[in-house]
DNA sequence: ATAACAAATGAACAAATGCTCATATGTTCT
DNA sequence: AGAACATATGAGCATTTGTTCATTTGTTAT
């Protein structure tokens, strides 16, 4: 090790190349926020079971063994994250998937999960 | 609203149906902690990075702007999800994505995020 | 208008998370 | 063996998160 121009430690062209082909800090951040979403257990549930089919929330918090609010709140970041839309009919309000994107993540991961 | 046979409020059917075609509680639960990971901008951006090439401690940690121990930290995590593998040459350990899936669940998350 | 029911919301609190700092482990070179 | 460097790990702490309880909002029927 003698030669000035060579780096310290770190693979600078390697790591500027990198740097190069990653996605906007926000872009990333958002991603992340996404997945937060789906890395809890009772959204995860909630998910899956609207993929299933729509339901309305008296149902899924039978379904789940949760409170009302407890499905009530969670229902909320989904809905925040546009992964889910609903309609009401009369005093109840079923919600449903808003796109397939959900189930293709939900089915990779299970395919990570289930090896 | 007088028969005796009909569910007072829960769609009762429905929601044995639906909870007949349910991934078991455990897996689902493993589902959830696989986004966890997913769930956090410093291991998101981990992935992707190596979803782009393998890469040593110290040019992730200087590339995210963060310590070596957080870096360190979190490939912890990585490690135990089985979503990264490492290799040491010499003082130095190059990490880079187990499988293929990381990188199909990250894109599929961008479709969503990215419209 | 009032009662009854479904869903949403806010406050509060326990549990989980991710970082930093200090230190330990592992490896190479002299 | 000892110094120097790369990485890993443990403890501590501030922040975030998910739940419950109490209350409010929205809708229907009397």
């Amino acid at each position: 090790m003698d030669d000035s121009t060579e780096y310290l430690h770190a693979h600078q062209e390697l790591v500027d190349r990198v740097k190069e082909d990653l996605p906007e800090d926000e872009v990333l951040y958002d991603l992340a926020e996404l997945f937060k979403i789906f890395g809890d257990s009772t959204r995860v549930k909630l998910l899956y079971i609207l993929s299933l089919s729509e339901m309305c929330v008296f149902d899924l918090a039978q379904l789940l063994g949760v409170t009302q609010s407890a499905v009530s709140h969670q229902l909320r970041a989904l809905k925040a994250s546009k992964l889910v839309r609903y309609r009401r009919e009369g005093k109840t309000v079923f919600y449903a998937l808003a796109d397939g994107h959900v189930r293709t993540i939900l089915d990779q991961g299970l395919e990570h999960v289930e090896e």
